[in-house]
DNA sequence: GTACGATAAATCGCACCCGATATATCTTAT
DNA sequence: ATAAGATATATCGGGTGCGATTTATCGTAC
């Protein structure tokens, strides 16, 4: 039990490491940096987007998505343009020439790199792999529920 | 496969999260951030240790580990003497009257979040668990070696 | 209409994270 | 012994992430 907790404990944190690096190689080759890379990600699947549902979104604070935009603002990669609807507000947009030059999705390098991890595996595999993995999530979900962990129940139920 | 890679993505991000929250709550008990309990646990454990090797150890770089030293040791938790060995080193230890109130390694709330996990499940789901991570582990080394991703190598695999 | 509560975003201060640089020191080659 | 290469750590500058605060604005109750 020990070993097995140590084990998945260690992987957990090694697998996020290759997620990370995997879509930094595809945020440096645009002189972005990751966190930059997903809110323009964002901004392009909306269209118009606001601090408020970024901050939802990206999973960061209202503070964090502020800066990010400001300085994606400053690079004239994204548009700040005042909310008619709502003075505190403002709508996020990419300039249109940027537009042309970022075809791509931030999660699309990471979505390839998983894919292509599953295919190295047959679908037998893959199978545990997902039944591991839903069986995890059942049981951390479970335990933050007897633990009043309610902070991180913004997570998008998979399939939903 | 497409909904499945998400689902693994999505999962390792939460998972991820979690894992950090669980060690987070210890660290604010104490009233110190998570990279400095991170810090003080690796010099609780070789009871003297360099800058090098926390960086080593904790996967930071240098000039990371070199601030977080700084201010604890600016609190009066950890302690720089000079490296009688070696006049570029210096050497980082624990006060004694910290020794006494830090008595816990940073690990051990994560630990025990992660065997609450998996005391939840049955043994034969913990295998389960067990097993896709492996094979998920496997497959991700794979690619990176295909891809020449050598600089994540410094993981020390479990069970060596 | 007015007052109060809630909200959106900018900003502040702190800590962290990184790569690059600088300085002093050690190691190795000649 | 000397010079060159390598190394340990502090520091710098830029970016990120957070919670707290501020200011303006909106929504609701009376």
């Amino acid at each position: 039990m020990e070993d097995r907790a140590d084990y998945i404990r260690e992987s957990i944190d090694f697998l996020h490491r290759f997620l990370v690096k995997s879509i930094q190689k595809h945020a440096e080759e645009h002189g972005l940096t990751v966190p930059q890379l997903r809110v323009i990600a964002q901004v392009l699947v909306n269209k118009q987007i606001t601090i408020k549902h970024l901050t939802q979104n990206l999973r960061m604070t209202q503070s964090t998505v502020s800066d990010i935009v400001e300085r994606l603002s400053a690079k004239g990669i994204l548009l700040k343009t005042p909310n008619p609807k709502d003075k505190r507000s403002v709508i996020i947009s990419v300039s249109e020439e940027v537009l042309n030059l970022i075809k791509d999705h931030s999660n699309e390098p990471v979505k390839r790199a998983v894919r292509d991890v599953l295919s190295l595996l047959t679908p037998e595999e893959q199978g545990t792999v997902e039944q591991g993995m839903r069986l995890l999530m059942k049981a951390v979900t479970e335990k933050m529920e007897k633990d009043g962990m309610g902070q991180m129940e913004s997570f998008d139920e998979p399939f939903h």
